[in-house]
Parts: structure tokens; C-alpha cells; sequence
DNA sequence: CAAAAAAGAGCGAGCGTTCGTTTTTTATGA
DNA sequence: TCATAAAAAACGAACGCTCGCTCTTTTTTG
């Protein structure tokens, strides 16, 4: 599998994520139409993500966000209740879309080594078509209220416990070497965040995604593979 | 070496670093008495690390720093003439220190392995000792308005390059695999920024910073050494 | 007592938010 | 097909509040 197979068996749009998102906010979202919604959504989490990915999202005004879209500030009220609320509804954009494509991507591999390197594959080409969000999501997560940031953690330690039984599986068969499950889950997850934290870096080196995620298979398997120990 | 020595060896003092910020900025900081200065610019310090790694650096007010500090919002500005000059300060505050002891602790080893151990040691340790620090840095550095950005960039790769000379090093003395430099030096620095980034996680797990040495100088291992291979 | 340090009230600007008004869209009836 | 009325969407001025910053007064230090 590379980058351009996993685009095609895996079609996520911002439409789908946005009607989603418009579906379970009924009351914030005081728009009736869906396809107006969902247009203006899509416009609003675009110019937000960029300018909060620039400046920060407190630093970012919501005149800032009002210029960006072309709406004016009383219609950008008709999508959600508050600033706050408009920062949960970014956080919260991508978090189911994320766990269903993963778990969705390791159905019906058994191999332990199959898996992990479908599972740093799958993240590493998510975070490549939604790099903003990532990016976002990871920066901003400690401006979330109680709930909701418990939800951001949640969601960061649920990728990384993929892994992590991942490896707890390959050493019961056997198959990994005997490593820390935990302390290893954390690595990699690092190494694939690198990715999107520091797109600049690898942008500028030209690494592809698809360069980037044979390193990283080929830096996991030697720790992990007795045969190569 | 473990984190005990360490610290005995490189002793970093808060006062030590304000002390120099002092004299570099003789324009900004309004005080005349050293003395005084040192001892408040270390309150202030303190406390907008505290504040901006809790809320970010924008979401904190002067009032709010007024207040942790016990300073008033006039004395405040005794000590820096702008709330971007103090973004400025507490940006370059540590990284003289973090170049100089890294360049130092490296001195006299030869062997590419040991040179890698040191490295992954220091710079661990380094970042236990000054963890808000280097937080705060991480993640605010897209706020730094040109040269100040340009200068933090640097330093980022400043020290990932000390990683990728050790490799090219290692790989010329046929110590190493032959491995991409460039791509393993990001992915050592990304699992060492992790342990600042996620201190709470590994706090969480009761993990010392010399366990989590001892398991990246392993992971590492394991890719580098032929004799693993 | 003089110099240095600190306090704190208040300024103008910008912020998030509200709400009455205007514009656009849509459905209906002739 | 066209005109009209109602509903929906959008606008934008203004409110109260907080912000960064200034500057005169007060307090502290040596």
C-alpha cells in the first residue's frame, strides 16, 4: 500500500466530515439548510484551521475569521454558540473519522508485522491528507474545557495503544522481540507526529510520505524483529 | 552517566541565565540594580512559563502574570518594554545554554556509539532540568515574529544536526549501518522532544528519565549498530 | 534625602457577542 | 411563467468588557 492507494480506498472529504458535524450540533448550528451548512462549514473550519495554524487560535479574532470567509461576524454566529464552542467543534472534526480508519484499515490482518506496518501506513497518510487538522488538534488541545480535553487525551492514547497491542500481540507469538510495549507505542507514535508537527522540515527536504513511512518501518523493524537482532 | 551526575557536573542555575539576559538587554530592563533585576526577572520568568504552557502565551494577560508575580503592571514593564519583547526573552533564555552544554558534554569522546549515548543523555536531561522551558519554546515558537523565528528554527536544527554528524561519523568509521542520516537524526529528536512535550504522560507511568535514556539508547541501538543487525 | 523601584488608575483599541435590519431564497398561487 | 409573501440567511453597528500600555504618585532602598 502507499499514498495514492490509500487515497483512493479511503475518500475523506470535508463534506462528509462537516454534515457529520452539522447533524449532531443542531442546536449551535441555526442554519436549516443542509447543503448551505455544509458549504459555509467547510469554508469556516478551512480559514480557521489556517489562521489558528499560523497565529494560534486565541490569537486569531473573529474578525480575522469573519475577513477569511467572507461572512460577516453575525453569521458566523449561526454556526455555533460561542468562540469556545467553535474550538470544540474544530477539535472534534476529525476524531471519529481517524479511529474508524484505522481500526476499519486493520480488519482481517493477523500478522503482527502486517499490522504495524499498516497502522504507522495508515496514520502517517491520514495525517498527510488532513496535516491542518493534526497540526491543529496537537497544538491546541490544552486550550480545551475539562471534557472535552479529556476526550483530546483520550483519542491520543487510543492511536497509541493500537500500537502498543500491536507489539503485545507480536511478542506473544513470538514474532517481536521482548520491548517495552509502552515505552516503544510512545516512540513511534512520536516519529509519526514529527511528521505533521514538522511538515516544513521534510516539505522543504523533499520527503515523500511514502520515503517517510519505509524509514520508519525499516527503524521499527530492527527493534522489533529478532531476525534482525 | 545517569540524571544525578548530570546535574552535579552542569550545574544551571535560574539566576545564572537571568544574570546574562540582564546584561544583554540593558535597554529593556529598566532596573539598576542587578541584584533586584535577577531576582524578579526569575519571578517573571517562572510565572509566564507556568501560565503560557497552561493557556498559551497570548491567552495570558499582564494582569494575569501581574498577579502570579505580585509585581504591578507598571513594575512589569520595568523589565521589558513589550509583551512581544517578553516572548522574545523567555524564547532566547535557554538556548545558549542548551548549544553550549550539549557542544561541551561531546568534547573529548571519539567513538560515534559513545558520542550517541552522551548526546541522547544530555539532551534528555538537559530538557528534565528545564522542562517548562522547553515546552514553552516548542510551542510558541510560531508566534516569534521574524528573526526571532528564523533564530529558533536554527537552534531546532542546530541540535538535530549534532545527531546527524554523529551518524555520518559512525557510518565513515563503518560503525554504523548505512542509514539516512538526515531522517534518522529527526526521528531521534522527535522521540526526545516527546519526553518534554508528554511529561505528563510518562509521569503518569512512572517513568525516570534515565529508564526512558536506557530504552531510546536501545531503540536506537538496534537501527545503528551492525553487531544488533 | 535622593535615587530607584513599584504601584495603580485610566486611556484608547480591540475583543466576543447581541440583535434589529436588510438581503436572498423558496414556495405558492394565479 | 411570473409575482408575491414568508422564511431563511446574512449583515453590521453597537454594547460591555478586557487588553496592552502609559505616566503620575507613592513607597522602598541605600
Amino acid at each position: 500500500m502507499n499514498f495514492e492507494t490509500f487515497k483512493s480506498l479511503v475518500r475523506i472529504s470535508k463534506e462528509d466530515i462537516c454534515r457529520e458535524l452539522f447533524l449532531e450540533n443542531k442546536n449551535s448550528i441555526k442554519i436549516k439548510k443542509e447543503g448551505v451548512a455544509i458549504k459555509n462549514l467547510v469554508t469556516i473550519f478551512d480559514a480557521a484551521l489556517q489562521l489558528s495554524n499560523k497565529k494560534g487560535f486565541f490569537a486569531m479574532s473573529l474578525r480575522d475569521l469573519s475577513a477569511a470567509t467572507g461572512l460577516s461576524m453575525g453569521a458566523l454566529y449561526s454556526y455555533f454558540n460561542s468562540k469556545e464552542e467553535l474550538l470544540d467543534m474544530l477539535q472534534r472534526q476529525g476524531r471519529t473519522v481517524i479511529t474508524r480508519v484505522i481500526v476499519d484499515q486493520l480488519k482481517g490482518i493477523d500478522d503482527p508485522w502486517e499490522r504495524m506496518k499498516r497502522a504507522i501506513q495508515t496514520h502517517l497518510y491520514l495525517t498527510e491528507v488532513m496535516q491542518s487538522w493534526f497540526y491543529f488538534a496537537y497544538m491546541e488541545t490544552k486550550n480545551l474545557k475539562k471534557n472535552e480535553h479529556k476526550l483530546a487525551i483520550e483519542a491520543e492514547l487510543f492511536t497509541e495503544n493500537i500500537f502498543s497491542e500491536i507489539i503485545e500481540q507480536g511478542i506473544n507469538k513470538g514474532v517481536f522481540a521482548d520491548v517495552s510495549q509502552e515505552l516503544t507505542a510512545a516512540a513511534i507514535k512520536a516519529m509519526l507526529q514529527d511528521w505533521y508537527l514538522k511538515r516544513w522540515k521534510y516539505a522543504g527536504r523533499q520527503v515523500s510520505v511514502d520515503d517517510y513511512a519505509r524509514f520508519l518501518m525499516d527503524f521499527v523493524s530492527a527493534f522489533l524483529l529478532p531476525v534482525n537482532r
